[in-house]
DNA sequence: CACTCATGTTACCGCAAGTAACATGCGACG
DNA sequence: CGTCGCATGTTACTTGCGGTAACATGAGTG
């Protein structure tokens, strides 16, 4: 609590960019373009020398470690990107977009919707399965904001949600717009849409770390799941009442 | 790393009790056994204290709040509990035996498969609106373990299972017990008993910050998902090839 | 009494997040 | 040319937390 206020002098810069600032209101000096897209090349560099450290390191790296790896010191990285969240927030957004850009193709491919599915779940876990230090860094965010994000106004903060929520929004909306779930289809559809990425998630998250099977059998299990055959299957000889 | 070595002095009580010294090799002055429960009830009242205090300021209460509202000073603490982990563990432990002994009730009423999943995840729900501070402090413990706990051999670090682990070998197992899956049913059971348990809980996490639904509805969805509404559902108008 | 054992304290270490204040290189503009 | 704006960069500091060492006390036991 208390001392969370900034003095708003280099938030110009370290409040995410705007991301809508391509060419518009020409005529000032030139000047300010050029050396705005080297600071944003300059926090790209440091991005990527956080996201080294970090995958080395682990999700507990420091702020002088990152900054030693990018070969300055810790206020640049301050003057970036706010404070450590921020900083975090930025590399999720990366991974999470380079992850959701390899779900979006297995969810758009042209095959039976039972494919697609397996597709889907199989992108998924391989992606995990071989970047885990990414999966462990994305999962396990620590816990990031849920206060105070109201003054920039928009989008803040959506973006940085948590990776899983992104994907559950991701899937319902596919969902929603590819199947015909009658009245009350949008709810439906979200629900489902998080309720499967979670499942996903969780599987995928015990397998990866005792690896009681193949991806291939874990893909077809959790296909057989969603498919109905927990409710199809028998009761076992002996059980109780039912 | 490094430096984690402990003397082992007070070992004795922060090594996260024994837990199987009731009653046995009767004859040494009973004395130390009223002081080993009257240890114990201390413990259970600083347990208590550091329950209150993360229920009111969060998961990133500190262990000098902690000790401030017991009425004590930090290093009793790290007497009883060894770290901060070691705390939280055994926070974590009372809590998920709490939400685990709801759960395996509704899991064993004598009603239909449909009604008892419905009560399974209607009493997952319950427990996560009713008291959302605990549940988010069970389900983002930062990271804790992950590193070797060989040396002890046997079932310690398996109590700290970060719960939706707990909770998905519990379904598991009931899930193995009841159905009957054919060959491989085992492993079946345990792919399933992870997802649903993830399932349920992504989908537990999102409508507890968005309150889309009532829980009745909530819980209709995932039931109808687990029963193979995704499957079943008919694909809508004009979408692409399938 | 001496011993043990648990409780309790104060005072410290190390380290990480975050900040203040100062120094520098460079293009723009009079 | 000087100097202003702006971004980069630094050193040195504050604050707070996890964790520990060393010491003090009170109760029951031989």
């Amino acid at each position: 609590m208390e001392n969370t206020q900034h003095d708003g002098r280099q938030q110009a810069t370290a409040v995410e960019q705007p991301a809508a600032r391509h060419d518009a209101a020409a005529g000032p000096p030139h000047t300010v373009r050029r050396q705005q897209t080297a600071t944003e090349r300059r926090r790209r560099e440091l991005l990527e020398a956080a996201d080294r450290v970090v995958l080395r390191d682990g999700p507990d790296a420091s702020m002088n470690a990152i900054a030693a790896e990018a070969g300055i010191t810790k206020p640049i990285l301050y003057r970036h990107f706010g404070d450590k969240g921020g900083l975090y927030r930025a590399l999720a957004v990366r991974h999470t977009d380079a992850l959701l850009d390899g779900l979006r193709a297995a969810l758009d491919s042209p095959v039976p919707r039972r494919d697609r599915v397996e597709a889907t779940l199989d992108t998924y876990l391989t992606a995990i399965e071989m970047r885990p230090q990414v999966y462990r860094f994305l999962m396990h965010p620590s816990d990031e904001g849920q206060g105070a994000d109201k003054d920039t106004g928009f989008d803040v903060g959506r973006h940085s949600a948590p990776l899983l929520r992104r994907l559950g929004e991701e899937l319902a909306q596919v969902i929603g717009e590819r199947l015909d779930l009658g009245p009350g289809g949008e709810e439906l559809a979200r629900v489902w849409g998080h309720g499967i990425v979670g499942m996903m998630h969780a599987a995928g998250d015990w397998w990866l770390r005792e690896r009681p099977c193949s991806r291939a059998q874990l893909v077809q299990h959790l296909a057989d799941l969603l498919w109905g055959r927990l409710a199809a299957a028998g009761d076992r000889l002996g059980g109780p009442g039912f």
